[in-house]
RNA sequence: UCCGCGAUAGCUCAAUGGUAGAGCAUUCGGCUGUUAACCGAAGGGUUGUAGGUUCGAGUCCUACUCGCGGAGCCA
């Protein structure tokens, strides 16, 4: 038997009894006699104390060569202990190296953010990153569970396609055989909007690329999206579901993954308010609260940054902005029938200045006037031909939005670059290692 | 693409234009309860690249490279 006995998170059920762990020496410590090695086993860490008089000499010489990140077993009793952090240590009575490590890169000290980069899969190894990491399994298991448990299904989009989805991001391009040139996907809401057609309710969950040369906290060449697509949803529904959704997957990881993000020293009193419902304000009264704070804000530009933060600060909760200007909006979205000039979209502004988050909209369901926005944006027709079939035969009103994994990911472990949030983070200046 | 800042030991950083230093990491020694342990010692440098000013450049000037922060674009 290789596996271990018990994983360091388990250890309540094994208090008073003899195990054997298996993992990596996070740190050590030393006084004299005594030898304290802190195991990582990829669950959490653990003090071994190893006292000169309980072990052989072989076994204490071997715990002492132990360097950073060396990977052993050890052998000893659970007990519990107040001293130590997670409370609990294990007395060993033996330990083995199963292979050495030298001149470990990653000392216990500060370091850049370059070298931390260079290093990214070393990096993971430490207690922070894995802890962003556990939280960014449980906030996608949690959207996903969200949309399994509402009928929904799980419809992959194709992640080479012919076209540029929107028309307005520059995107990664390649060759593909004979049939010229194929495009990374920016976004897999095209197609969703077959599946909802389809299979009524799906949502597909995926990475996504972008070729622009942002340079910013905020933004990956490379992230994950998750976007339902409801058919017979109006915008309406659409904002019902985006506030039950956002409001499930914040109540469950804040109270899933606690320790992490108290490892992550997370204060979590602004997540534990993200409750519905959520303000719902217009372009127009957006506009008016930037007016109101005396930001020179021209009517029908779009938010920066600053203005998504000063918008969410009045709210101290995500806030749904929708109906804004056509002309500032994609090509599919449905125009309100009150004012021609507005889109049916909205936009879900994350609070603490962590800004857009979802980007939703009504579609456009009539044919005539979805060609008509087609030629509008000067796009090439023949490759919308298949989705113009879907007004063809059968159009029903319908509403979807998108999420940004990553974005969500910062927000929820309060960090301040998403380039931790992903295991290898793609940037423009960046695609190693 | 634009604006700003930076590059010195493996890492994080010091160093009036005048002999390049500290902490961590590594190696050796000490300590029977350490919490980024501590104490003592040792090894470790083409100061990002190229050129210029000067008796003398890590320091001043020019160009380039790379990185960081922000803007725009967006999730």
């Amino acid at each position: 038997m290789t596996k271990p006995q018990a994983y360091i998170k388990d250890l309540n059920e094994f208090v008073g009894k003899e195990v054997t762990l298996k993992g990596w020496l996070y740190n050590k410590r030393s006084s004299g006699k005594v030898k304290f090695l802190i195991l990582r086993d990829g669950t959490g860490l653990l003090q071994c104390i190893v006292f000169k008089g309980n072990v052989s000499e072989e076994v204490f010489e071997t715990a002492d060569s132990l360097a950073q990140e060396a990977s052993f077993e050890v052998t000893g009793l659970v007990k519990e202990e107040k001293r130590a952090p997670g409370g609990f240590e294990l007395d060993a009575t033996d330990v083995k190296l199963i292979a050495a490590s030298v001149d470990y890169p990653i000392s216990p000290k500060d370091h850049g953010i370059e070298f931390l980069m260079d290093h990214r899969h070393l990096w993971l190894r430490s207690k922070r990153q894995a802890a962003i990491l556990r939280i960014r399994h449980r906030i996608i298991k949690a959207m996903r569970d969200f949309f399994d448990d509402r009928g929904f299904t799980l419809f992959d989009p194709p992640i080479l396609t012919p076209n540029a989805c929107e028309g307005t991001s520059t995107l990664f391009e390649t060759e593909y055989f004979d049939l010229g040139s194929a495009f990374l996907t920016q976004s897999g809401q095209l197609y969703a909007e077959a599946g909802a057609l389809a299979l009524g309710k799906v949502y597909t969950f995926g990475p996504t690329f972008r070729a622009e040369k942002s340079k910013t906290r905020r933004h990956l060449t490379e992230f994950w999206m998750v976007e339902p697509e409801m058919a017979f949803f109006d915008l309406d529904d659409d904002m019902d579901l985006a506030e039950e959704f956002l409001e499930y997957v914040i109540q469950t990881v804040i109270t899933e993954r606690k320790s992490d993000l108290d490892d992550l020293e997370r204060d979590t009193t602004l997540l534990e308010q993200v409750k519905r419902p959520f303000p719902r304000i217009t372009y127009e009264e957006a506009v008016k609260i930037l007016h109101e704070k005396g930001v020179d804000f021209k009517y029908g530009d779009d938010f920066g940054a600053a203005d998504e933060t000063i918008i969410s600060d009045h709210f101290q909760k995500p806030v749904m902005v929708h109906r804004w200007p056509a002309e500032t909006k994609a090509f599919y979205m449905k125009r309100d029938e009150n004012n021609p000039n507005l889109a049916l979209g909205v936009d879900v502004l994350a609070p603490e200045g962590y800004g857009e988050v979802i980007g939703g909209s009504q579609r456009e369901d009539n044919l005539d006037l979805l060609i008509e926005r087609i030629k509008e944006h000067n796009l090439p027709q023949e490759y919308f031909e298949w989705y113009l079939d879907l007004r063809r035969y059968g159009s029903v009103p319908h509403s979807g939005f998108g999420l940004g994994l990553e974005r969500t990911v910062a927000w929820i472990c309060g960090l301040d670059h998403i380039r931790e949030t992903i295991p290898f983070p793609r940037m423009i200046y960046r695609n190693t290692p």
